[in-house]
DNA sequence: TTTAAAAAGATAGTATTACTATCTTTTTAA
DNA sequence: TTAAAAAGATAGTAATACTATCTTTTTAAA
């Protein structure tokens, strides 16, 4: 049996939807390289397009600048982490082995398990560790907001919001506490391996002391 | 009896050091109110010289480009916060009053209470809560964080780090705690503002509620 | 008080960025 | 087979991110 992920990614997203054809799906591809690569600063439509072998004009039938760019991978990763969060917490009782779940798929590299034939996965994960916040953190969020361009991040901050209140149902901040794991778990990530002094991983770059520095904080907060 | 702060900063952070003259001075004070109107991505050097009634070469004598001016801002922010927190706990004993008090000069608003002539500390708290990540979030940070640009920041957070320590010894993660505690405040303030669905203070707006997560979340985790 | 050097002002120029427009060719789907 | 959708090719423009140079003004020290 081989199974196929395909995320469905809100249509204001972009001008052309890149996942039906050969030069979007490029786009993507090696957009999130480039952006790896080099940062999203010095990223232009330019480049990517002279890496793929198209010219710019091509690409702006895609997307409307690289900002959408960024969001739109930003987008696919939160939905893809909160289909991953669904999926390893089905069938689960426990909210404690849930909630032990979650941190360790928003803290810890992906392994390469579910293929999706145009996204890589590990390399998204860095990306948006690095420039993630960049994709919310303008003048025009509202607007984008209004557009929905973050309906994912809401939705996995929702869902494990959820989790925490099945845990213990009195704790008064679930959504806050949701999106101070999720921006954690990524700061953390990138202090330890940039910026050591601001963290106590610097030493051995640990990516399990980071599991560990959340889960202490999270269970100890919502302990009842 | 009349004083006045001044803080000295690393002479690596600029070209010619903008607090000894005039032009200097309405840089900070000019780029400060122009990043925050129209935010970090479309402030330009043309803009802020149209701005100022001088020149675009004549910024590019302070400040190599305008991310150094952002990491200059950023680190002046850091280090005046640096000094209001051993100013406000000076002559504390309880380490428990001293985290209440540094919590919340993290999360609420400052008062103008230091006036410092020619930066505007309200509109700063304001620009490092949007802006202030993207100082180091670049390719180029190990370079930067070789050059010392973001002392004050570390500084800072090996400040709260003491506290933390001073409170429970025991502690494993005071550095990963501290800087949890400085992100943190200003993203929930940013979501607060802008994504209110991924926090809990939405209807209200109220710093005071970060305060009371931020104590929740910091006592919780250091309870012996 | 003079004078030199530092700072600021004025002006010009360049490569790159961030687009838009248009026309032609290729691919695809009905 | 054929039309329409997508991609390719090419051109152009305003703005951005600088650098260079020359002149005038300010300042600080002899």
């Amino acid at each position: 049996m081989e199974l196929q992920l395909q995320i469905r990614m809100n249509e204001k997203l972009f001008l052309r939807n890149p996942e039906q054809t050969e030069l979007g799906r490029k786009i993507i591809l090696h957009g999130i390289q480039l952006i790896h690569k080099n940062g999203f600063e010095s990223f232009t439509f330019k480049k990517l397009a002279e890496d793929i072998g198209t010219t710019e004009a091509g690409i702006y039938r895609y997307f409307e600048n690289k900002h959408r760019l960024l969001i739109y991978i930003a987008a696919w990763y939160w939905s893809w982490l909160e289909y991953r969060v669904v999926f390893n917490t089905v069938n689960i009782k426990d909210p404690v082995v849930k909630l032990k779940k979650v941190i360790q798929l928003l803290a810890t590299t992906v392994e390469d398990d579910i293929k999706t034939s145009y996204v890589n996965e590990s390399i998204l994960h860095q990306i948006v560790i690095a420039e993630g916040t960049k994709a919310y953190l303008t003048k025009h969020v509202t607007e984008d907001n209004k557009d929905q361009l973050f309906k994912p991040y809401k939705d996995l901050c929702a869902k494990i919001s959820d989790i925490i209140l099945e845990y213990n149902p009195k704790y008064k901040f679930p959504k806050s506490l949701s999106s101070t794991i999720i921006e954690i778990a990524h700061f953390q990530n990138f202090f330890m391996n940039n910026l050591p002094s601001l963290t106590d991983f610097g030493k051995d770059k640990d990516e399990l002391k980071i599991v560990a520095f959340l889960e202490d904080l999270v269970f100890s907060t919502l302990k009842k």
